[in-house]
Parts: C-alpha cells; sequence; structure tokens
DNA sequence: GTCTTTGGTTGATGAATATCAATCGCTGGG
DNA sequence: CCCAGCGATTGATATTCATCAACCAAAGAC
C-alpha cells in the first residue's frame, strides 16, 4: 500500500506522530484488503497475524458463545481494532466479521511490534489507544451493571450522537438485532427500549433516529458524570 | 524505599525485566505508606499522582454511581494497579478503598512515564500489563451479558481457586457484599446463588468455601473456553 | 455475662428481562 | 403482480433478579 492513498490512515491517532519513514515502512509492508459483507475475518483463540485498520465498511467485534454470541463492539471507519492482541501477540480474545463490505487494512503484527520498539511516539499512541480502549471495557461494564435495558440504548445514542458531531439524528448502522446483542438485551426488548425511549423525546423510523428532546433523554439516561473519549 | 526491602516487588511482571539500576531509581523515588481499612486512596475524577503497587492488605477499585457503587475489581497483593491511567496522565476512572489495613507502594506517575520512554523491558511490561487488564474488562463484561448470577458465582470460584493453585477449599478475602457488587447483584441474591451451588459441588461456611465436586461446579458454571492468564 | 451492632440469610413480593408465538412490513424472486 | 423470506415489532407468559422485611449469628461494648 501507498501511503499517499490513505491519508486519512496516517493520521489516525495511533500512527498521526511516528516518524513518517518508518510510518512509510509500516505500510509498505501492509496492503488493503476488501471483504464482503457477513464474513468472518478471524475467530477467537486464533494466532494474531496483523494489527487491522478498518477503511471503510463496518465491522463487529464479537464473542462466541456456546448458546449465543455477544457483541462487544461496532468498528466504524477509520479505526485501528484488536491492537492489545497484535502487540502482545496473544491470541484473539474475540472474533470479527463485516457487517457491511469493507476495506481493511492488513498490518503485520510483527513489523508493528519492531516499530514499537524503535519509535517512541508510536509507543506512547500504542500505549494510549490500549488505555483507552481498557476505558472503554470498564464503561461498557458499569453500564451493563447499573443501568436497565432502556437507560443502555439512551446512553448508547447520546453517545452516537455525540461522536457524530452532536448530530440530533441519523441512521442506525447494522441491524438491530446486532445494536441489541451490544447493549445486552434481546431484540425484542430492544423494541420496547425503543418504544420506551419515545417518552422521553426519541422519535425512531426504521433505523432513522431523531433525537427531539435531548434534555428529557439526558434525564432518563443518565450518563456518566466524565464522558468517554470520542475518539 | 530500598529495594532490598521488598524482592518481591521487584519481581512483579511489571518491574521484573527492567534495567536494575533504573528500577532501583524509580524506586528510590517512590514511599511505602501503611493505610487503614475503609479508606479511600483516590476517587474517580481526580488527577493521577501515584502508580500503586499493593504491598499487602485488599483494596476495592470501584465505580460511584449515584445509587450505588460497583466493584470492579479486588486487588490482593502483590499486584500494581490504575496503569493505565498514570502512565496516560488521564483521570482515575475510578476510585479505590482499602477492605483491610494495606500497605502500598507509591510510584510517581511522571517518574514511571518517564522511565517507560527510556527503558524497553518496561515498555513492553507496561503494554502487557495494559492489554491484560484490557482482556480481563472484556471477559467481565461478557460474563456479565451471558450468565446468570449463580453461574458467575461459579466461575469466580473456579478463577479464584485457579489463581490459588487450584486449591479445593479457600477462605473468600473481604465482605460478602463487595463480593455479590464484584459479581453484578446484591448481597441477597449472592446468598441465593451459594444455595444454588450447593447443588453443584460447593459447601460454603461463613467465607470458608470447598469445592466438593469441581466436575459439576464446571458443568454448571461453563468456564470460558480460553481461560484467563492467571497473573 | 447480656446487650447491641453488623453482616449475612431467608422469605414474600414486585419489577425487569427473556422467551415463545404471532403478526407486520419491507424486499427480492418468480 | 403476488408470494416467500427475513428482520422488526407486539403481545402473552415465564424466568431472573431486586426490593422490602424479618430474622439469625457472630463479634464487640459494657
Amino acid at each position: 500500500m501507498r501511503i499517499e492513498e490513505k491519508p486519512e490512515i496516517a493520521r489516525l491517532p495511533l500512527f498521526r506522530d511516528m516518524d513518517d519513514t518508518r510510518r512509510e515502512d509500516i505500510f509498505s509492508g501492509s496492503f488493503l484488503q476488501v471483504f464482503p459483507a457477513q464474513l468472518t475475518l478471524f475467530e477467537a483463540g486464533q494466532q494474531v497475524d496483523f494489527l487491522h485498520v478498518l477503511v471503510d465498511g463496518l465491522i463487529e467485534l464479537y464473542v462466541p458463545g456456546t448458546a449465543r454470541d455477544t457483541t462487544i463492539q461496532l468498528i466504524e471507519p477509520v479505526k485501528s481494532f484488536i491492537l492489545a492482541a497484535a502487540v502482545n501477540d496473544m491470541p484473539y480474545l474475540m472474533s470479527a466479521r463485516t457487517l457491511t463490505s469493507s476495506r481493511v487494512l492488513l498490518v503485520p503484527a510483527a513489523r508493528i511490534r519492531g516499530a514499537i520498539k524503535e519509535d517512541a511516539a508510536l509507543m506512547q499512541a500504542t500505549m494510549t489507544e490500549l488505555a483507552l480502549g481498557y476505558r472503554d471495557m470498564v464503561r461498557a461494564l458499569v453500564d451493563m451493571k447499573i443501568r436497565q435495558s432502556a437507560e443502555r440504548l439512551g446512553n448508547y445514542l447520546l453517545g452516537y450522537s455525540a461522536k457524530h458531531g452532536d448530530a440530533w439524528q441519523f441512521e442506525l448502522s447494522g441491524e438491530k438485532r446486532v445494536l441489541a446483542s451490544l447493549l445486552g438485551m434481546t431484540p425484542e426488548n430492544l423494541s420496547r427500549a425503543f418504544g420506551t425511549l419515545k417518552q422521553h423525546g426519541v422519535n425512531v423510523v426504521g433505523a432513522r433516529v431523531r433525537i427531539e428532546d435531548r434534555e428529557a433523554l439526558t434525564a432518563f439516561a443518565r450518563p456518566d458524570s466524565v464522558p468517554a473519549d470520542p475518539n
């Protein structure tokens, strides 16, 4: 891959501050690949070969369970994922599949590990990313423990809005069943949760969500006092 | 603090592989402090000044909520904690309190950050710790999402056993109400969960737990196929 | 020793969520 | 056009869990 092709990748927090020639070196050993929708990229337990960067599309990270999978994170472009496994050469903890047709940059994990040792800025960025990921998981865990389903949905919508320039209306990406799994509820209860939120300033038609009364929604969902890093 | 005082600290995965003189340098700027039980060490949102290493005692990390706190992790000696916040100079995401009288090594965060830049082994160990912490949180989240309360308790007991040399009997550390909060249930339901586990090979008297039929417990609790890192 | 406190347990009840089943509505195929 | 298929929704019911209240048991105060 040539770096000029994807300046957005170079602008990712992970790669932004590192040495230019070293970044180009990393990218020269990487390749961009297109995957169709509903394709499993890797499975939990497998050996990690690549750090992944989603350039375009939508990816679901999930943990396969005997009865039913549970979604851990939805990855939207442009974002790197499974950094934790890649930098430590640990087996994948989760599986990943495309939800829509996606373009993914595959960066050989060994090359990343090598570059981290050489480049202080990359190392710092890696640690920051790992720490942010950790904090995200703590937030998700607390969310799951202290809030009930409609509140979790409300918080998700507020967070989604905040990540997209405080948009007051937007389209949900992916199927609602995936969102339900991400939020730790059944699809049936997600429907009912949307119903509950109607009384708190949220209007939903199909995948289109309108936050018509942000204040009411905020009062209902009681978001974290310390908001998540938007990145 | 002099390094000879606490060789166990030097043997922690985080510090084990780093340069000896640099480690001594870090420790020379640190100090060991004794805290009584039920003392808050720091609160969520505060500025991070120290990386903490629990030398002796028992620490609870929790997220304060409007209605009720939720316990995220119990720290047993010898173990470092809040590394993620310390290395990135982010505010604490959780609060910490002693559950018993505890001795804690306080390592100035700035000194750790400086040493990481200089010492490749320390850097590698830091990244590994961060990644392991991340994975622990993912596990806890999945546990919360896919298992019900008695199963979570069963898994906790199996994990505790595994961490302590596959002991088939042991004393629970800390109050049961804290364990209940850690496992995301009320104290009442923790009692009932122990009752349920009686039928699956677990005998409990007070804080003493005996796993009398590990196979039955395992069958009931269905632990992760990929077990957690014991460290 | 008895009393008081505190954490734990037990039982009764209600709320939240999952499950099961039926139906709706869109979309693609013929 | 009509129908088959699939995701979403709605309703009825079952399960899990929290809440509220009473009680128990161990530990400390006096």
